[in-house]
DNA sequence: GTGGTCTAGACCACA
DNA sequence: GTGGTCTAGACCACC
C-alpha cells in the first residue's frame, strides 16, 4: 500500500492510516472497487495492532469511503470526481465539518501573515498534484516495493 | 469576543479556544495590539477552568500569535499580510506542518467526489470572506463587547 | 535521569526540568531516540504534581528537542550536531531570542570585572565538557537507570 | 540612558530595565562613578511606576554593580577589566549561579543542533562588540535623543 | 500503562 | 486586577 506511519508522531496511528487511505484515494492510487490490504496483514506490516488497523478502517466506513463485505474484506466505496455525472454523495453534516475544518486551516496562514495568493496556490498546487498523479494512472506500488 | 465553544465536541477545549482565535485574526476581528479577553474573565464566560484558557493561549503564545504581560494582559502580536512589505515570520517546519494538515484537508473532500474546481472555490470565498472582513472593519457585531 | 530539581529556586519547576533536560542532550547523555522518564514517575520521583512535569514536557514539545506520543511516551527528537550534514532546524526568531539571552548573560560577567578572555574560557570549557561527555558515551552514571 | 524597555514582553519590566543597565555596563556606555538617571526621572520617562524602577535598582545594587547615596543617587560602581590589575568582586556564589545560567544558555544551542564552533564566534562577537563600543568611547546618547 | 484533558482552588509575582 | 505556578484528583484516549 506504500503507506508511512510515524509511531511517534502525536497523531494517533489509526487516525494516520486513516488519512493516508483518503489521500490514496484522492491521488488515484486507491479507486472505487479496490480492495484494502486485510487487516491482519497490514497489522503485521507496521507491527501494530489488529484493532488499531481496525479503527482506522472503521473511520473510513464511516465516512462511506470504504465498504466491508464479510467475503471480499473491505473495498474503496468511492472516489475522485469522474465527470460521469454523479454526485459528492457526502451529506451536509460532512460537508459543513469539513468547510469548518478547512477555515480553520486556511485561518492558520492568513494568520500568520501568508497572502491569500499564496495561499490559494499552495491548495492549487496539491489539488494539481492529485489530478497529476490520477491522470498518470500512477498505482504508487509497482516494483515489489511494498516492505 | 463572540465566541462559542462546544463543550461536546471531541476537539480539546483548549484547541477550540485557539482556533476561533486564530479565524478572528484572520478575519480581522482581531488586530495586532488588541487585547485579549482575560483568561478569568473568558473562563468565567464559558464556565471552563481558568487552566483550560491559559492553555489556549499558550498554544497561540507559542505560535507567535499572541504576547503575554502579567500585567497588560494578552494581546495580538501578529496579524494578515498587511503590504507592508513584511513577510510571514512562521518557520519552515510550521509551514510545513500546515501544508500536510491542508493536503489531508483537500483529500478528503477529492475523495468524496468533490471536483477539483469546488473544492478550489470553496478555499477561494472563505479567503474572500476574510478579506471582506478584514477591508469592512467588522469588529466581530457590537461595538462594546471588549469589556 | 539522574536530574536535580531545587524546590525553592525562584525558577519555576518545570522550567528547572526542562533546562536539565536539554543540558542532557547537549551533553549526550540524552540521545535522539531516547525514551524520558514517564511524566507519572518522574513526578512522583520529585514529589511534584503531574501537571508540573507535563508543563515542562510541553516546553521541550514547542522547541521541537522532544516528540510525545501517547503510547511510546516521550523521546528525544534532536541532538547535538553530528557532522552528518544537518543543519540546525530551529527558526530565526528562537535563534535571535538566543543571542539576546547570551548577550545579557556575558554582560553581567564583563560588568562585573572578568576579562573577555576569562569569560570566553568559560564558554569553551562548558562545551569541551559537553563534547568530552559525548565522544565518551557518558550515561550519565550507572547504566540500569533508564527503569 | 537610551534605554528601550518592551512593555509587552513577559520579562518584567524591572528585569528588562536591569538588563539593559548591566549591558550598557559591559559596553562601556555606562562607566563607574557615572551617574543613573534618577528613579522618578525615568519612570516618567518610560511611563512606568517608580517602584518598578527602583526594584530594578535594587537588583544591581545587590549584585553590587551599583551603589546608592544619598545625596549623589545611584552610580556606577564596578565595569570593565580596566588592565589596573583589579580583580572581578562578586563572590563565588554569584560566580557559580552565572555559569550555571551560562551553561543552560550554551546547551539550548547545541541541543539545537549548532555546532560549538559556532556557538563559540557567537559568543566571541558580542564580547568583540563589547569592547569595540568601549574603545570607540561610545557614549550612546549625546544627540538629545533622550525621548 | 502511557500521556492528555479538565476541574477546583490556592498562592504568588507584576505593576 | 492581570497572568503564572502548583496541587490533588478524576476521567479519557491510545494501544
Amino acid at each position: 500500500m506504500q503507506i508511512e506511519i510515524d509511531p511517534i508522531s502525536e497523531v494517533p496511528l489509526y487516525q494516520q492510516l486513516r488519512d493516508r487511505v483518503v489521500e490514496g484515494i484522492a491521488a488515484g492510487r486507491l479507486r472505487p472497487g479496490d480492495k484494502l490490504t486485510p487487516v491482519r496483514q497490514l497489522a503485521g506490516q507496521f507491527g501494530i495492532n489488529i484493532a488499531t488497523v481496525g479503527k482506522g478502517y472503521d473511520l473510513l466506513r464511516a465516512e462511506g469511503l470504504v465498504r466491508t463485505n464479510r467475503t471480499a474484506g473491505s473495498v474503496i466505496a468511492r472516489g475522485p470526481h469522474t465527470n460521469d455525472g454523479s454526485a459528492p454523495e457526502w451529506d451536509a453534516a460532512a460537508r459543513a465539518g469539513w468547510e469548518a475544518r478547512l477555515t480553520t486551516v486556511l485561518a492558520e496562514a492568513v494568520a500568520q501573515g501568508e497572502t491569500d495568493g499564496t495561499v490559494l496556490t499552495a491548495a492549487g498546487s496539491i489539488l494539481a498534484d492529485f489530478a497529476d498523479r490520477r491522470s498518470n494512472g500512477d498505482t504508487g506500488a509497482g516494483e515489489n516495493d511494498n516492505r
